[in-house]
Order: C-alpha cells, then structure tokens, then sequence
DNA sequence: TCATTTTATGAACCAGATTCAGAATCATTC
DNA sequence: GAATGATTCTGAATCTGGTTCATAAAATGA
C-alpha cells in the first residue's frame, strides 16, 4: 500500500506546517492572539482542513507542547550520556532547561496554559496521553541518572522511591519558571537574575538530600565555573558565542 | 457624604456578592464552564451590572485570586506570630499552604490560570497592581521570619539577600501545587503523597541553605511529629477532626 | 473515461463575552 | 411632593472567534 503511506506522510508533513506555523505566531503576537482561522490561512489551507488535524485549539496547544517536550528531552539525555560526577550530570539538567528556555521561549509559557484545567481538560484524551507519553523519557533520564549515582555511592535513597529524589528540582524549577513569566511578581520582591537562584538553591537541594560531593551554594566562584563547564562540555552548540553570559 | 457612604457600601457588598458567586460556580463546575451571564444571573442582576464591577472576565479571575490570596495571608501571619525555632516557623509556611490548598481547592488552580499570559495580560492594570498588593504580606511575612532567624543565629544569608533564601521553598511548593493539578503527570511517575513528599524535599532544601537546627529529612517519625505540632498549635481550628491524617 | 470514494473548502453556525440605547431609580430643588 | 436632572440598571443586540457541515474538488481505480 505505497498509496496509503505517501498519503499518511503528506499527512503528516502538513500537521507539521500547522505546528510550525502556530508556534511561529505564538512567537510572535503571544498566546492571547492565537486563532485558528489565521494559522490555517498561513498554510494556505481552509479552516476546516485545521480540523482534520486537531479536534479543538487545545488539542492544538497540547500538541505544540508535545513537539517541545520533544526537543527538551534531548537536553535531558545529553545529561544522561554526559561522563561526569552524577551530582554535576543532575545539576545539568536544571542549567540545560534554562538553556532550553532561552531558545524556546515559548515553551514554559505554553506548559503552564497548557497544564490549566481549562486548556487540559479541554483537549483530547489522545493528545493528553501523547502529552505524557513524550515526556516520559524525561523522568527516564532523571532515573538513569539517580541509578548512578545510588550505583557510585554519591546517593542514598533512604529507602524513597528513585523519582521522589528529583521531585523537589523538578517543582523548583517548574515554579521558577512560572513566576519568571508572572509579570511583575519578581519585581515586586526586588529580585532579580531568577535562573541564577535557582541554580544556587538547587545546589541547597542537592546537598541537602545528600548527594555528593557537596557544594557549597553561595560559592559564585565554583558555581560559575561548574556552568561554564556544562555549557562547554553539554551544551556547546546551543551556547555558541563565547561572550554569552551564563543563564 | 453619607449618601456617597452607603452607596459605597452597597457597590462593595455587591462586588462580594458576585465574587462569591463566582468562587462557587467554580468549585461547583470548574473554571471551565464559568459564565458572566450565569454569575450575573444567580445574583438577580443584569449582566451588564457584572460589568460595572469587573471590566472583563479575566479581571473577574484576577479578583477572586486577590479574595483568596488575602486569606492565605492570614496564614502566614500566623507562622509570623508563633513563637518557635526559625526552622519550624518557615517550615510552618508549607504545612500552612498545604491545609490552606485543602480549604480554598480551587485557590492554586485559579492561581496557576490567572498567573498565565492570557489571562494576566488580559486583566485590567488595576487589578493585576492590586493581586500584587494584596501579596505583598506574604513576602513581608516571610520576610519577618528570615529577620528572626538570622537575629537567632539560625542562618547566615552569606550576602545573598533576604528573600532569595525563600525562593528556592517558594517556587519549590508553587511548582508542586502545580503538579498536582496536573491530572495524570505524578502518577505517570507513580508518585503518590505529593505534599508529603514536598515537606520531605522542603526539609532537605532548609538544611542546604544551612537553616539550623538541621533535620533529617527522611526521619518520617519527626516529619510528622513535627508537622503534628505544627496542626495542633497553628491550625487547630483549620484541623477540626482530630482524625484528620497530615497533609 | 467515468463512477466512487476521499478530502478540502469556507460560509454558516454557535457560544459566550461585551456593549449600549433606553428604562428605571435616585437625589435635589422649588 | 412633583419636576428635573443625574445616576444606575437592564438585557437584547453586537461582536469575536471557534467549530461544523453541505458542497465542491480531487484522487482512485475499474
């Protein structure tokens, strides 16, 4: 049946236009200006062949947010094969998701709307299911890395399960996010430069839990030259200018 | 101008009243299916009265935020009053937040809605500066604590300024309130107990930042103990049935 | 080529937020 | 306490934008 299949791929070429198109405008005029109607006309395609694609606007959002999850996992894995300290591999993770969202800016702001119940429960159980099933390997990533590092003796799990180790990097840095992208809640507080708290309060974490070797915190010295490390050993290709400061 | 007085009043309990009507129209149906029309309606007014209140429906959102966050406030004043060890008093903050999330439900869901681009940038500029105003005691209450501790020698700030030791509990318990919401993520992972497991990483966090007296963060019989006493001389009447299980 | 099936189209439809012209109410004055 | 002007309330009409579906067009295959 090559006929079904040049069909199937046409099909999904054009799901990709689609995808690509609502980003770029979700890029460019913001979420609140995102309408069916002018994502198809930028295809050249009619508003019903939109729905051919995508039961509702939500299942649009959630599939878009599928595409992005895609490209983050990759970030995680280059963790998971980087040779390194396990503490410095988890530690990556967090300095590759700022990363991430320096390149997609998008994406956490799209993940929040896209996790309200309004857009969560509105969408189809298929694109939530496909929702999770990509970002799946992402908690693979991070088990893979709590396996070594329990295997090299930097980590004891104290009898709680693998996940629940990362759980409180996971929160910290879906929160910062967040509030990276409230408008003027930061402000408010007067602080700035969030990713790089971040980054210090996730090494509080990390020693906090145990996880060797410690490090301490407020050590802007080691910090900087631990992301300076990751940047050129992980993430060289998306760090191209060298003058780029850090995240 | 007691006339300008009453009518004042009256605008004020009617504001209340639509407000209030929203609130359960949203325990009751979800955001999903909130209507201005149905809330005008359920007060006997026009729709167009809804309007004299709230310029649009996100400010409406935005309000409802600010009822709901003045009430939480409380809770942290609380934290503010009790005299204990630093340690428990910030720890109180997220034990609070907690049976605060078990009271108001809908709080944490609205707020993760109202803090998203498309219903913030929506709002008026007047209510989204008074949701801001209106939070601004968490922060001072915060604050407050972190002032003792430092006077108790419980913490050394190591230069880095006050509210930056919280950010990491902050967005650690925002990102966690939003997981939960997330229907289907945690179990994808299979974690259960999420609040528990929240205080168990919170614990951790405050001894990475150095907050003394360290507490094992894995010890469960002084987890619970703690937060025991954290219910019984905080929240005793929050915790009515003596039965209830910690968060 | 022609009949049949599949796919694309975009105008019509619909839900629900928002507005606004007129009705009702209130305050003030004589 | 009636008249007048100001204020507030009303809800049908308007508007926006997501979704549908009858019809047209294209693809398939005999």
């Amino acid at each position: 049946m090559a006929i079904q299949d040049r069909k199937e791929r046409q099909l999904a070429e054009r799901e990709q236009l689609f995808l690509n198109a609502a980003r770029e405008q979700i890029c460019q005029d913001g979420l609140l200006s995102l309408q069916m109607a002018k994502i198809a006309r930028a295809c050249d395609y009619a508003t019903g062949t939109l729905y051919q694609h995508f039961s509702s606007k939500e299942d649009l959002l959630v599939s878009i947010c599928s595409e992005l999850v895609d490209k983050r996992v990759e970030i995680f894995n280059r963790l998971v094969a980087w040779e390194a300290p396990s503490r410095e591999r988890i530690f990556g993770i967090a300095v590759g998701d700022i990363i991430f969202a320096r390149h997609y800016p998008e994406h956490f702001r799209l993940a929040q709307f896209v996790f309200t119940e309004v857009v969560w429960q509105a969408a189809s159980d298929r694109r939530r299911q496909q929702l999770l099933e990509t970002s799946k390997p992402m908690g693979e990533a991070v088990q893979r890395i709590i396996e070594d590092a329990v295997a090299a003796g930097d980590l004891d799990l104290r009898g709680r399960p693998l996940l629940e180790m990362t759980l409180g990097q996971w929160t910290m840095t879906l929160g910062m996010h967040n509030l990276v992208h409230a408008e003027g809640v930061l402000q408010l507080y007067n602080l700035h430069d969030p990713y790089r708290i971040l980054l210090r309060q996730l090494n509080a974490l990390l020693n906090g839990v145990g996880w060797q070797p410690q490090q301490d915190p407020f050590d802007e010295q080691a910090l900087e030259a631990l992301v300076q490390r990751i940047q050129r050993n992980v993430f060289a290709d998306l760090c191209e200018n060298g003058a780029e400061k850090t995240p």
